[in-house]
DNA sequence: AGCTTTCTTGCATACGAATGCAACACCTGC
DNA sequence: GCAGGTGTTGCATTCGTATGCAAGAAAGCT
């Protein structure tokens, strides 16, 4: 009781005027002094810092703001963010945004058109100074609002691969190359027959399959070697599950899209008394951390996320640095890794065309 | 080449002003048309609408915000996104805030404390109008930001657990009736002897371990039979195991603090040959979707994200709408539930302490 | 001493939107 | 035809900060 404590504490919101008064100088004045101007004395400067920070001066932003127009915040826009690939991007997004003395706003666009425009509406409204989309599945629902904020001079750039977008900044990872480099690896190992599990249309992920055929076509490997497996969800990847077993001359290899499909994989295999790889190879994409928690743990594809994100933020600046906007779009393509882990493995010896091991 | 497209379109903010010329108005009037104020003649508000989207005119939120002394945004700053538990209370919280009409400011604290500081004092610069704090690990590094932001008249709610806050909102699961409920979980299921596997100090997850050992002792359990393995990092869990196998006596049931140390201990226990729950049981905590993704899936205690994401929103709009804030401080503890899944069972027939089935 | 130069500070204003108050137009009733 | 009301609109100002410009002080120069 000796303490005031949390008593009342209302609205006592310290602004430029206050110190300017207890320091018995203009406004102006604090204010240069605080952005240590060198228009203002040394001992002016030292003593209206003094007061500020006894006063608990916090800048207002949102004035500050208004008056520089610039907010030096970059907006953000992902799907969601329970997807394990998100969060890391988030993070290294944030890094290097701060790094270059910008914050960041993220909004949640919930794969869902209105959503993701009113995401970019929102962004516009508070005025950020650039915006990094990333896409989900491939789509760019809302383009028409990321047009609109392009043509209002805030620079967007995109993550990930959109068909038919021909005024936008992009950055995105060379899935064809890492497509490529499992069908290489697969084949490496002795695999002759392939499925490929993900979505139909292959939206967004298009070059995952591309790469992968090209890379199985150039080591000699016929198309028709290759089967499908259609699945987005849990209950469609354990569908695919049983029906690659019922195939009489079924693959030795796997491809999932992604590392979640991948997973779901071999969760569904092992239940079914299979050995992974020992039964049937395992591949995935993504890199996610999930792929080390499944057993066996995921043979993959690392996206570089890191350099993701920090391509991006540099985009961003670039463009919020040149001051008419240059009409020319830049592109970076970056390469991802393969990472060999336990879940790919020689094919069983027996031709898996007879049906003697799977008892 | 017909179209102009990307070509300059900069610096083409509308504002009100320029609605107002283009409609032969005042700009005042154009604020109230545009918000819908029953001071303005039905036809001219249409009048004006029409031009306004016509010109894509979109408010700036920042002159807005500045006018009205109101962001309409909380602040949410949680240690990282990483952690599979994060991703899901933000969503729920953004959803929550976005259905009052609020909107997020994420900040990722990191959870060192110049980090966490720094979050709130950019949080206090941009003024928004409440900020919700998730704990790290217990703690609550920048206190002192904390309780300047509380003076400054921000409403301030921590959710989850820390010592020795008086004055603040919090919102938190009941670890300790969660704990309890998974002792008495596994001695229904017969076991006598357990092993308790987390962090050293225990900081932040305190309760769960006093639920677990009252369980216990409640169904007269003695406190000898129960050992304790520190661990935080995945290797420190693989050594866990390495203790644990080397014991005469061990535990038939191991409890870990967090889902994901549970699943690293599976991870290394089956990788050892041993089953799960046939040989030991693992029981976590959290319920994250990690649970279900680990084989078998984690029997484990549900945080009801969703619900203490709502109530937080809900205590923060309560105290914004106060006019000046009430002195008393309000602490809300949700419930958990128990989830039983296949990582636990009965203990194995044979004594474990002979080691006749590690081979 | 008078004048120019260099420092330091204050004045005025702008950013874009919201709002209390005054002013004007219109309609009704006498 | 004029007072009083009602319904619309405009004027002036405010939020907190930044900045071009003028003004004043101090100092150096002839």
């Amino acid at each position: 009781m000796h303490e005031s404590g949390t008593e009342s504490g209302q609205r006592s919101i310290v602004t430029l005027d206050d110190i300017a008064r207890r320091a018995g100088v203009s406004q102006p004045t604090v204010s240069r002094a605080l952005a240590d101007s060198p228009l203002i004395s040394a001992k002016t400067k030292a003593r209206i810092r003094e007061i500020a920070d006894e006063a608990g001066y916090q800048v207002n932003l949102v004035a500050r703001s208004l008056k520089t127009r610039s907010t030096q915040t970059l907006g953000l826009v992902v799907p969601q963010v329970s997807n394990p690939y998100f969060p890391k991007l988030i993070q290294c997004f944030a890094d290097t945004a701060r790094a270059a003395g910008y914050h960041l706003q993220l909004q949640l666009s919930g794969a869902d058109q209105e959503a993701e425009a009113a995401c970019l509406g929102y962004l516009r409204e508070v005025r950020v100074d650039g915006v990094l989309i990333v896409t989900s599945r491939g789509g760019l629902p809302a383009r028409k609002q990321a047009e609109a904020l392009l043509e209002a001079g805030v620079p967007v750039v995109i993550l990930g691969w959109v068909e038919d977008c021909e005024h936008f900044d992009m950055v995105m990872a060379d899935d064809a190359v890492g497509g490529s480099a499992l069908a290489q690896h697969l084949i490496g190992l002795g695999h002759t027959r392939f499925g490929i599990v993900g979505a139909t249309p292959h939206r967004g992920h298009y070059d995952r399959l591309v790469g992968f055929l090209a890379g199985l076509s150039e080591a000699g490997c016929a198309a028709e070697s290759v089967d499908h497996f259609p699945a987005v969800s849990e209950a469609e990847a354990e569908e695919a599950v049983d029906i690659w077993l019922a195939m009489p001359d079924r693959p030795t290899a796997l491809f999932a899209y992604r590392d979640v499909l991948a997973a779901y994989l071999v969760k569904h295999l092992t239940n079914r008394g299979l050995s992974v790889p020992g039964d049937v190879s395992i591949v995935g994409f993504d890199n996610l951390d999930l792929a080390t928690f499944v057993n066996p743990q995921l043979t993959t594809v690392d996206l570089p996320i890191e350099a993701l994100a920090a391509t991006a933020v540099n985009q961003l600046l670039t463009r919020i640095a040149e001051q008419p906007m240059q009409a020319a779009v830049r592109r970076e393509i970056l390469t991802p890794q393969l990472v060999l882990r336990q879940s790919s493995g020689p094919p069983p010896v027996s031709m898996p065309c007879t049906k003697e091991n799977n008892k």
